[in-house]
DNA sequence: CTCCAGGGAGCTA
DNA sequence: TAGCTCCATGGA
């Protein structure tokens, strides 16, 4: 990946696998929106806005920046055209590594994946960002105009269940209270589990009431940095039983297994013209 | 009005 | 293990 540094932005050179369309409107993030063309997040108390110009992507921010915060964010150590090399097997995957070329899996915080894939079961995209953009505005700090972090578990686990009403997160408020309390008291220590191997950090995180395999799984993968793992929500069933012998062991795409996922989702979700 | 949405828990058989 | 039902909210 060719990246070239000037007056503080970043340029990345005609990437084949960095589409910020692709990227930030697959389903793994929830908090980056685009206006005119141009998508603006928040990670780690930093704001990024990123536009796509012909052939190429442009980061406004420094080669500093990168190299501290957003390279790790963007997953850009890895070698994506080598991944959807891996992960091409047969002719509906590789169609779909091919449909869903340009997706990277965000390196998420972990504390912030935790709670936004909680607030995701049973619901929807629009709804989900609604829920999340409200949170933040409730509880984070604003870090420039109208914009803002994303609060820790610290600011969320003292509330009760009433204080989160404004969120209108239904059942799922409880659930949060209950991951902020766990990260808190140390029962849930996300740092370790990070390091840690996948197995054992599902089993932590199932632990926690309101966390199932699925949940777990997104975590897991958006969040620990566990690209083994393969969550599997009413989409991936869909396409399973559409595209996949009864009984297909998603272990075969190995440490891919996770961005295998990713592109199958985003082909069952936005390839077969529905919607 | 009904139905369902990137689920999960608890119950039943 | 598989099949229900309910959970709170909002959009179609």
């Amino acid at each position: 990946m060719e990246i070239l540094y000037k007056n503080g932005r970043t340029l990345i050179k005609s990437p084949a696998d960095f589409d910020p369309d692709k990227i930030f409107d697959c389903g793994q993030c929830f908090r980056w929106e685009k206006t005119d063309g141009l998508w603006r997040g928040v990670a780690g108390g930093r704001v990024l806005t990123v536009r796509q110009c012909g052939d190429d992507v442009l980061l406004d921010c420094s080669q500093r920046d990168l190299e501290e915060f957003w390279h790790d964010y963007f997953d850009m150590g890895r070698d994506y055209a080598a991944v959807r090399e891996k992960v091409s097997l047969g002719d509906y995957m590789r169609k779909a590594a091919a449909f869903g070329r340009g997706i990277r899996i965000l390196r998420q915080e972990p504390w912030e994946a935790l709670c936004t894939f909680i607030i995701s079961q049973c619901s929807n995209i629009p709804r989900i960002k609604g829920v999340v953009s409200r949170l933040c505005g409730l509880l984070g700090e604003e870090i420039e105009d109208n914009t803002y972090s994303f609060p820790g578990p610290e600011v969320i686990a003292p509330l009760g269940v009433c204080e989160l009403a404004p969120l209108r997160a239904g059942y799922r408020a409880q659930y949060i209270l209950d991951a902020a309390r766990a990260v808190c008291d140390g029962s849930l220590d996300l740092d370790a589990l990070r390091s840690g191997g996948a197995d054992e950090a599902e089993r932590a995180l199932l632990t926690l009431n309101g966390i199932g395999k699925k949940v777990a799984g997104c975590v897991m993968l958006f969040g620990l940095g566990k690209t083994e793992a393969f969550p599997i929500d009413t989409w991936m069933k869909k396409a399973l039983k559409e595209h996949f012998e009864p009984g297909f062991d998603p272990a075969v795409f190995g440490e891919n297994a996770g961005i295998a996922q990713q592109y199958i989702f985003y082909h069952a979700r936005w390839g077969g013209g529905v919607q």
